[in-house]
DNA sequence: TAGCGTAATGAGAACCGCTTGCAACACAAA
DNA sequence: TTTGTGTTGCAAGCGGTTCTCATTACGCTA
Protein backbone atom coordinates (compact mmCIF):
# COMPACT_ATOMS: atom_id res chain seq x y z
CA UNK A 1 0.00 0.00 0.00
CA UNK A 2 1.64 3.67 -0.87
CA UNK A 3 0.52 6.27 1.37
CA UNK A 4 0.85 9.90 0.30
CA UNK A 5 4.41 10.43 1.22
CA UNK A 6 5.58 7.31 0.65
CA UNK A 7 6.77 8.75 -2.93
CA UNK A 8 10.32 8.52 -0.72
CA UNK A 9 11.19 4.71 -1.80
CA UNK A 10 14.85 4.52 -0.72
CA UNK A 11 15.83 7.08 1.48
CA UNK A 12 19.87 7.18 1.02
CA UNK A 13 22.25 6.91 3.31
CA UNK A 14 22.55 10.85 3.09
CA UNK A 15 18.84 11.38 3.83
CA UNK A 16 18.51 9.36 6.90
CA UNK A 17 21.85 10.29 8.22
CA UNK A 18 20.56 14.08 7.92
CA UNK A 19 16.98 13.03 9.66
CA UNK A 20 18.20 10.83 12.70
CA UNK A 21 20.08 14.35 13.96
CA UNK A 22 17.19 16.91 12.85
CA UNK A 23 18.59 18.27 9.97
CA UNK A 24 16.94 18.62 6.76
CA UNK A 25 17.59 17.36 2.83
CA UNK A 26 17.38 19.69 0.54
CA UNK A 27 17.66 19.80 -3.44
CA UNK A 28 21.15 21.81 -2.44
CA UNK A 29 22.61 19.38 -0.69
CA UNK A 30 21.23 16.39 -3.33
CA UNK A 31 23.37 17.98 -6.01
CA UNK A 32 26.29 18.45 -4.60
CA UNK A 33 26.32 15.15 -3.03
CA UNK A 34 25.46 13.68 -6.50
CA UNK A 35 27.90 15.64 -8.14
CA UNK A 36 30.70 13.87 -6.56
CA UNK A 37 29.00 10.75 -6.94
CA UNK A 38 29.08 11.51 -10.72
CA UNK A 39 32.94 12.00 -11.27
CA UNK A 40 33.77 9.20 -8.71
CA UNK A 41 36.74 8.97 -6.04
CA UNK A 42 40.18 10.15 -6.20
CA UNK A 43 39.50 13.19 -8.06
CA UNK A 44 39.51 16.43 -5.89
CA UNK A 45 37.30 19.44 -6.06
CA UNK A 46 38.00 22.79 -4.76
CA UNK A 47 34.82 24.56 -3.04
CA UNK A 48 34.97 27.03 -6.25
CA UNK A 49 35.46 24.50 -9.00
CA UNK A 50 32.10 22.50 -7.45
CA UNK A 51 30.22 25.68 -7.94
CA UNK A 52 31.06 26.49 -11.27
CA UNK A 53 30.36 23.03 -12.55
CA UNK A 54 27.19 23.49 -10.99
CA UNK A 55 26.76 26.57 -12.46
CA UNK A 56 27.55 25.52 -15.82
CA UNK A 57 25.12 22.30 -15.49
CA UNK A 58 22.68 25.23 -14.91
CA UNK A 59 22.31 24.71 -11.22
CA UNK A 60 22.47 27.36 -9.07
CA UNK A 61 23.78 26.53 -5.56
CA UNK A 62 25.45 29.72 -3.57
CA UNK A 63 28.97 29.81 -2.83
CA UNK A 64 27.96 30.00 0.83
CA UNK A 65 25.99 27.19 0.71
CA UNK A 66 28.78 25.04 -0.82
CA UNK A 67 31.13 25.50 1.69
CA UNK A 68 28.30 24.77 4.40
CA UNK A 69 27.37 21.69 2.96
CA UNK A 70 30.98 20.26 2.34
CA UNK A 71 31.69 20.78 5.79
CA UNK A 72 28.30 18.68 6.16
CA UNK A 73 29.71 16.29 3.98
CA UNK A 74 33.22 16.05 5.68
CA UNK A 75 31.81 15.90 9.14
CA UNK A 76 28.95 13.20 7.94
CA UNK A 77 32.41 11.15 6.71
CA UNK A 78 31.17 10.94 2.79
CA UNK A 79 33.91 13.24 1.81
CA UNK A 80 37.12 13.52 2.52
CA UNK A 81 38.98 17.07 2.92
CA UNK A 82 42.81 17.58 1.86
CA UNK A 83 44.86 20.29 2.82
CA UNK A 84 45.59 22.05 6.00
CA UNK A 85 44.14 25.50 5.78
CA UNK A 86 44.35 26.28 8.74
CA UNK A 87 47.31 28.49 10.35
CA UNK A 88 49.02 28.73 6.72
CA UNK A 89 52.10 27.74 5.85
CA UNK A 90 54.87 26.72 7.85
CA UNK A 91 58.63 26.62 8.24
CA UNK A 92 61.56 25.09 9.75
CA UNK A 93 65.58 25.21 10.04
CA UNK A 94 67.00 23.14 7.06
CA UNK A 95 69.62 21.14 8.12
CA UNK A 96 71.81 20.42 5.20
CA UNK A 97 73.21 16.97 7.62
CA UNK A 98 70.02 15.53 7.26
CA UNK A 99 68.05 16.63 4.34
CA UNK A 100 64.68 14.41 4.82
CA UNK A 101 61.83 15.85 7.07
CA UNK A 102 59.12 13.43 7.03
CA UNK A 103 55.93 14.88 8.82
CA UNK A 104 52.87 13.46 10.30
CA UNK A 105 50.46 16.09 10.04
CA UNK A 106 46.48 16.23 11.85
CA UNK A 107 44.52 18.06 9.34
CA UNK A 108 42.13 19.32 11.86
CA UNK A 109 44.43 20.25 14.87
CA UNK A 110 47.60 20.87 12.83
CA UNK A 111 49.30 18.83 15.78
CA UNK A 112 52.60 17.41 13.07
CA UNK A 113 54.69 14.38 14.58
CA UNK A 114 58.20 13.67 12.64
CA UNK A 115 59.71 10.70 11.75
CA UNK A 116 62.14 8.74 9.75
CA UNK A 117 62.07 6.11 7.21
CA UNK A 118 65.42 4.94 5.06
CA UNK A 119 62.92 3.51 2.49
CA UNK A 120 61.90 7.08 2.11
CA UNK A 121 65.01 8.83 1.82
CA UNK A 122 66.34 6.33 -1.11
CA UNK A 123 63.27 6.92 -3.19
CA UNK A 124 63.74 10.49 -2.80
CA UNK A 125 67.26 9.79 -4.15
CA UNK A 126 66.47 7.27 -6.76
CA UNK A 127 63.53 9.87 -8.34
CA UNK A 128 66.24 12.29 -8.64
CA UNK A 129 68.59 9.83 -10.24
CA UNK A 130 66.04 8.87 -12.59
CA UNK A 131 64.99 12.45 -13.76
CA UNK A 132 69.00 13.06 -13.98
CA UNK A 133 68.21 16.12 -11.13
CA UNK A 134 70.12 16.95 -8.49
CA UNK A 135 68.49 15.95 -4.76
CA UNK A 136 68.56 19.10 -2.22
CA UNK A 137 66.18 17.79 0.26
CA UNK A 138 63.30 15.57 0.19
CA UNK A 139 59.83 15.65 2.36
CA UNK A 140 57.06 13.41 3.28
CA UNK A 141 54.10 14.92 4.07
CA UNK A 142 51.46 12.68 5.96
CA UNK A 143 48.09 14.07 6.13
CA UNK A 144 46.36 12.41 8.14
CA UNK A 145 43.54 12.74 11.57
CA UNK A 146 45.25 12.41 15.10
CA UNK A 147 43.36 10.46 17.73
CA UNK A 148 42.28 13.06 19.61
CA UNK A 149 40.72 14.75 17.03
CA UNK A 150 39.07 11.10 15.38
CA UNK A 151 37.19 11.34 18.83
CA UNK A 152 35.13 14.59 18.48
CA UNK B 1 97.01 43.63 6.53
CA UNK B 2 93.83 44.98 7.35
CA UNK B 3 91.28 47.05 4.99
CA UNK B 4 88.80 49.35 5.86
CA UNK B 5 86.17 46.99 5.29
CA UNK B 6 87.62 43.81 6.61
CA UNK B 7 85.60 43.98 9.59
CA UNK B 8 83.36 41.19 8.11
CA UNK B 9 85.52 38.39 9.44
CA UNK B 10 83.46 35.66 8.86
CA UNK B 11 80.46 36.04 6.20
CA UNK B 12 77.83 33.82 6.70
CA UNK B 13 77.19 31.41 4.08
CA UNK B 14 73.19 33.97 4.16
CA UNK B 15 75.42 36.59 3.70
CA UNK B 16 77.60 35.38 0.86
CA UNK B 17 74.60 33.83 -0.78
CA UNK B 18 73.10 37.17 -0.84
CA UNK B 19 76.04 38.69 -2.13
CA UNK B 20 76.82 36.62 -5.00
CA UNK B 21 73.25 37.14 -6.42
CA UNK B 22 73.32 40.87 -6.14
CA UNK B 23 71.27 40.73 -2.83
CA UNK B 24 72.06 42.24 0.34
CA UNK B 25 72.57 41.67 3.94
CA UNK B 26 69.75 43.28 6.21
CA UNK B 27 69.22 43.78 9.80
CA UNK B 28 65.97 42.58 9.54
CA UNK B 29 66.86 39.19 7.12
CA UNK B 30 69.69 38.55 10.10
CA UNK B 31 66.85 38.70 12.96
CA UNK B 32 64.40 35.90 10.87
CA UNK B 33 67.53 33.47 10.11
CA UNK B 34 69.00 33.77 13.60
CA UNK B 35 65.32 33.01 15.35
CA UNK B 36 65.29 29.91 13.29
CA UNK B 37 68.72 28.91 14.61
CA UNK B 38 68.05 30.09 17.94
CA UNK B 39 64.95 27.56 18.13
CA UNK B 40 66.94 24.61 16.13
CA UNK B 41 65.91 22.83 13.34
CA UNK B 42 62.69 20.19 13.80
CA UNK B 43 60.47 23.19 15.24
CA UNK B 44 58.04 24.68 12.32
CA UNK B 45 57.02 28.89 12.72
CA UNK B 46 54.44 30.09 10.65
CA UNK B 47 54.81 33.88 9.46
CA UNK B 48 52.56 35.15 12.07
CA UNK B 49 54.44 33.24 14.89
CA UNK B 50 57.99 34.71 13.61
CA UNK B 51 56.17 38.16 13.69
CA UNK B 52 55.14 37.99 17.20
CA UNK B 53 58.32 36.59 18.66
CA UNK B 54 60.41 38.97 16.81
CA UNK B 55 57.77 41.56 18.23
CA UNK B 56 57.87 40.34 21.81
CA UNK B 57 61.56 40.11 21.88
CA UNK B 58 61.29 43.62 20.72
CA UNK B 59 62.71 43.40 17.16
CA UNK B 60 60.42 45.53 14.66
CA UNK B 61 59.97 43.88 11.58
CA UNK B 62 57.06 44.21 9.13
CA UNK B 63 54.49 41.04 8.32
CA UNK B 64 55.37 41.68 4.57
CA UNK B 65 59.18 41.48 5.01
CA UNK B 66 58.65 38.83 7.06
CA UNK B 67 57.21 36.81 3.83
CA UNK B 68 59.38 38.10 1.66
CA UNK B 69 62.64 37.00 3.79
CA UNK B 70 60.83 33.63 4.10
CA UNK B 71 60.58 32.90 0.80
CA UNK B 72 64.19 34.01 -0.06
CA UNK B 73 65.05 31.53 2.45
CA UNK B 74 63.29 29.22 1.04
CA UNK B 75 64.66 29.64 -2.10
CA UNK B 76 68.14 29.67 -1.04
CA UNK B 77 67.40 26.52 1.01
CA UNK B 78 67.96 27.75 4.27
CA UNK B 79 64.50 26.94 5.31
CA UNK B 80 62.13 23.96 4.57
CA UNK B 81 58.44 25.08 3.70
CA UNK B 82 55.80 22.38 4.88
CA UNK B 83 52.18 22.15 3.47
CA UNK B 84 52.17 23.80 0.30
CA UNK B 85 48.79 24.14 -0.12
CA UNK B 86 48.14 25.00 -3.69
CA UNK B 87 44.91 27.55 -2.94
CA UNK B 88 42.78 26.55 -0.61
CA UNK B 89 41.60 22.81 0.66
CA UNK B 90 39.91 20.18 -1.62
CA UNK B 91 37.59 17.65 -1.23
CA UNK B 92 36.81 14.14 -2.90
CA UNK B 93 34.76 10.88 -2.37
CA UNK B 94 35.73 9.10 0.25
CA UNK B 95 37.54 5.46 -0.68
CA UNK B 96 39.20 3.60 1.26
CA UNK B 97 42.25 3.39 -1.19
CA UNK B 98 45.22 6.16 0.04
CA UNK B 99 45.90 8.45 -3.07
CA UNK B 100 49.64 9.72 -2.79
CA UNK B 101 51.24 11.78 -4.50
CA UNK B 102 55.12 12.03 -5.50
CA UNK B 103 56.68 14.77 -6.89
CA UNK B 104 60.28 15.50 -7.87
CA UNK B 105 60.03 19.48 -8.13
CA UNK B 106 62.86 21.71 -9.48
CA UNK B 107 63.22 25.10 -7.21
CA UNK B 108 64.89 27.18 -10.17
CA UNK B 109 62.62 26.68 -12.77
CA UNK B 110 59.79 24.93 -11.23
CA UNK B 111 59.96 21.72 -13.33
CA UNK B 112 57.76 18.94 -11.81
CA UNK B 113 57.76 15.17 -12.04
CA UNK B 114 55.62 12.85 -11.09
CA UNK B 115 56.60 9.52 -10.01
CA UNK B 116 55.02 6.58 -7.89
CA UNK B 117 56.92 4.32 -5.18
CA UNK B 118 55.22 1.61 -3.13
CA UNK B 119 57.60 2.06 -0.13
CA UNK B 120 56.33 5.68 0.09
CA UNK B 121 53.62 4.85 0.63
CA UNK B 122 53.72 1.66 2.93
CA UNK B 123 55.98 4.75 4.99
CA UNK B 124 53.34 6.69 5.40
CA UNK B 125 50.74 3.54 6.57
CA UNK B 126 53.24 2.60 9.24
CA UNK B 127 54.34 6.27 11.00
CA UNK B 128 50.00 7.24 11.03
CA UNK B 129 50.27 3.40 12.71
CA UNK B 130 52.61 4.17 14.85
CA UNK B 131 51.02 7.07 15.73
CA UNK B 132 47.40 6.20 15.99
CA UNK B 133 46.42 8.81 13.45
CA UNK B 134 44.30 7.90 10.53
CA UNK B 135 45.91 8.57 7.27
CA UNK B 136 44.20 10.11 4.99
CA UNK B 137 47.18 11.20 2.19
CA UNK B 138 50.66 11.44 1.89
CA UNK B 139 52.94 13.34 -0.28
CA UNK B 140 56.76 13.11 -1.07
CA UNK B 141 58.16 15.97 -2.49
CA UNK B 142 61.52 15.94 -3.31
CA UNK B 143 63.26 19.57 -3.75
CA UNK B 144 65.80 19.20 -6.54
CA UNK B 145 67.76 20.95 -9.07
CA UNK B 146 66.95 19.76 -13.31
CA UNK B 147 69.61 19.57 -15.22
CA UNK B 148 67.91 22.45 -17.66
CA UNK B 149 69.14 24.34 -14.30
CA UNK B 150 72.29 22.68 -13.37
CA UNK B 151 73.87 23.76 -16.83
CA UNK B 152 72.99 27.07 -16.42
C1' DT C 1 -3.43 19.14 3.43
C1' DA C 2 -2.87 23.49 5.85
C1' DG C 3 -0.30 25.60 9.48
C1' DC C 4 3.75 26.20 11.91
C1' DG C 5 8.43 26.00 13.99
C1' DT C 6 12.82 26.07 12.69
C1' DA C 7 16.60 24.53 9.65
C1' DA C 8 18.66 26.14 5.44
C1' DT C 9 19.53 29.38 1.76
C1' DG C 10 21.34 33.53 -0.75
C1' DA C 11 23.64 37.85 -0.89
C1' DG C 12 26.89 40.54 0.68
C1' DA C 13 29.96 42.05 4.36
C1' DA C 14 33.66 40.55 7.12
C1' DC C 15 37.85 38.01 7.93
C1' DC C 16 42.31 35.88 7.43
C1' DG C 17 46.56 34.76 5.45
C1' DC C 18 49.25 36.43 2.08
C1' DT C 19 51.01 39.49 -1.80
C1' DT C 20 51.86 43.77 -4.15
C1' DG C 21 52.57 48.83 -5.35
C1' DC C 22 54.84 52.60 -4.03
C1' DA C 23 57.43 56.12 -1.67
C1' DA C 24 61.10 56.42 1.65
C1' DC C 25 65.26 54.33 3.22
C1' DA C 26 69.86 52.35 3.48
C1' DC C 27 73.48 49.27 1.86
C1' DA C 28 77.67 49.22 -0.76
C1' DA C 29 80.47 50.57 -4.75
C1' DA C 30 82.94 54.50 -6.70
C1' DT D 1 80.20 61.69 -0.02
C1' DT D 2 77.52 60.72 -3.75
C1' DT D 3 74.80 57.72 -6.27
C1' DG D 4 72.35 53.55 -7.89
C1' DT D 5 69.47 50.13 -6.66
C1' DG D 6 67.98 46.52 -3.46
C1' DT D 7 64.95 46.57 0.68
C1' DT D 8 61.54 48.06 3.91
C1' DG D 9 57.04 49.55 5.81
C1' DC D 10 52.59 50.79 5.03
C1' DA D 11 48.36 50.28 3.15
C1' DA D 12 45.59 48.59 -0.38
C1' DG D 13 44.37 44.41 -2.75
C1' DC D 14 43.30 39.57 -3.42
C1' DG D 15 41.53 34.80 -3.09
C1' DG D 16 39.49 31.62 -0.20
C1' DT D 17 36.37 30.98 3.56
C1' DT D 18 33.06 32.19 7.21
C1' DC D 19 29.46 35.08 9.18
C1' DT D 20 25.11 37.86 9.49
C1' DC D 21 20.58 38.27 8.67
C1' DA D 22 16.39 38.56 6.20
C1' DT D 23 13.84 35.29 3.54
C1' DT D 24 12.53 30.70 2.07
C1' DA D 25 11.00 26.09 2.53
C1' DC D 26 11.30 21.27 4.78
C1' DG D 27 8.69 18.21 7.13
C1' DC D 28 6.18 17.36 11.56
C1' DT D 29 1.54 17.56 13.45
C1' DA D 30 -3.24 18.41 13.66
Amino acid sequence: MISPSSYRTHPSPFESGLRSDGKRMTPQRKKVLSLFEEIGSGIHLSAEEVHSKLTISGEKVSLATIYRTLRLLVKMTFLNELDLSEGGNRFELLSHDHPDHHHLICIRCGRTEEFENNEVINAGKAAAENFGFKLLESSLNVRAVCPMCLNK
